[in-house]
Order: C-alpha cells, then sequence, then structure tokens
DNA sequence: ATCAATGGTTAGTATATGCTAACATTCGTT
DNA sequence: AACGAATGTTAGCATATACTAACCATTGAT
C-alpha cells in the first residue's frame, strides 16, 4: 500500500514531536497522542518504529528526535507555518487554512517549495 | 486507517478513468492499471467499489463515470493541470513538477484552490 | 476448429495504520 | 501503606490498499 500515507504519517509524528517540545519543554506518548487526535497506543507503536528507523529516540518516557529526525520535522513544520501563513493572507479561514497546511506540508518536494518560496516573496512584498 | 489515503487513492481512480477517456475515447480496467501503474487486478478490484459508491458505473468492459464522479474527476485533473503549469512556469523541472501536482491536487480544499488561483493571477500576469 | 493472447475477476497474501481492551508501572493523595 | 489516576505497552482486531496466482471469457490468427 501507501507510500504516500506512510510518509504523511511520519511526517505527522516527527512533527507533533517538535510542536510538543516546543510547546511543553519535552514531550511524551500522551502529548503527541493529544497533538494528533490519536490512541495513545497506536502513538506508542508508531513512535517504537519511527525509533527502530533511527528518526526518534525513546529515553524513559521522554521522546526526542534524532538529527535526521529534527531535520525532518523542522522541515515540515517550517512548510506548515509558510503554507499557513500564505493561505490566512490570501483570505482563507482559519480552520480551511490549517487543515490545508496540514496535507500541503506533505506533498511538496524540497526543490518546489523553495521555488514558491522565492517566487511568492518575489511577486508579493507583504509575504 | 486513512482518510487521507483513502481519498487520494479514490481521486487517483477518478482522475485517472477521465484521463483515459479522453485519450483513448473509452477507458477499460487495463487502461486504468497501466496509466496508474498498478495490477488490474487492484484496479478492478477497487473500481467495483468506487461503482458501489455510485462514482463510477462499469458497462461491460467500458468503465464510466458518473455525474458525481466526473465531477470529482474534473475538479482534480483541473487542479493537476494549474499546478503542472504554475510549477513549470516557475522553474521546477518536468519531473518534479508532475510528482509535485500529483500529490497537491489531492491535499488542496476548494476554498483554498480558488483563492490560489484569484490571488496567483492577479500578482502574475503571465499565468 | 483450435489455441494463444487479451481482458477481467476472484482468492489469498502482505503491509500500513488506527482502535479498544487489558495490563504493568509509577505517582500522588489520603 | 494503600488505593486510584495517569502513563506506556502489548495483543488482538478492523480497514484500506496493493500484489500475485489462478481462472474464466472473448477475440483473433492459423
Amino acid at each position: 500500500m501507501g507510500n504516500r500515507l506512510m510518509k504523511i504519517s511520519k511526517e505527522d509524528y516527527l512533527e507533533a514531536i517538535l510542536i510538543c517540545t516546543k510547546k511543553f519543554g519535552a514531550c511524551r506518548v500522551t502529548d503527541v497522542a493529544a497533538q494528533l487526535g490519536h490512541s495513545k497506543a497506536s502513538v506508542s507503536v508508531a513512535l517504537s518504529k519511527l525509533e527502530a528507523e533511527g528518526l526518534v529516540i525513546k529515553d524513559d518516557w521522554r521522546i526526542l528526535l534524532s538529527d535526521s529526525g529534527k531535520a525532518f520535522a523542522e522541515k515540515i513544520l517550517e512548510r506548515h507555518i509558510f503554507f499557513l501563513k500564505w493561505f490566512e493572507h490570501i483570505g482563507i479561514d482559519d480552520k480551511t487554512a490549517k487543515e490545508d497546511a496540514c496535507l500541503i506540508e506533505h506533498a511538496i518536494s524540497d526543490a518546489t517549495f523553495e521555488k514558491i518560496l522565492i517566487y511568492l516573496k518575489k511577486l508579493d512584498k507583504e509575504l
């Protein structure tokens, strides 16, 4: 099945860990579950897989991002914030802007994101 | 599981049917399989489900889109073409542009797509 | 008429998620 | 110390896809 959903799911977890860490200083399974609206059990299993892939480190109850996991997470979060701001800037309501940013952040390649950034910044001084 | 992948998958099938129909005049299971790079078996099963949902009509070997299925397909194809053109316009190579368009076409809400269209057309006369 | 190729379906399998239930552990309160 | 709440894990289940293998039906060529 889905390489695509696999990718989305993985990136969502990494991003959620980064967000929770920023928000609370540290990140636990429970925090990620709340952040994503998933059960603790699902998160526990998913994070074990991400740990096996070397993207996450579990230190007792503490969920940490490895260097590569952190790089991923920051990339996704940057895109999330960018699209969220852009969508709000062009008049999309907050809820839709957030939902769409949450999906699009996973869909864009590095190359395309960079070009979009450059293009929009050139055209629209307010961004 | 995934509503997201479910949505992506469904939309990909509808879009593929539309593309094959435009390309060949009619659309068969084999055409959709070739278009998407899936096995005939997978396509056969998937299309039966879409038929049960009322999005597709199977008339002997002929795969047709219902009105609602066609509306979906045309919406996705329109977005695909738009993003493809935009990405190529801002200097992204064809392969990446196509890949990204294929993903983003599923990620954007109606509201956001409309606003992006308006916004970009206002800013960039060449589009 | 026969046999191979083409097209479509069904059955069984594999993978990726997610969920609930049940359980172990730890912590806080009384 | 004891009990209940919170946290995390495991086991078992459900769903959504996709695949291969096997099979049926139609078509076309010899």
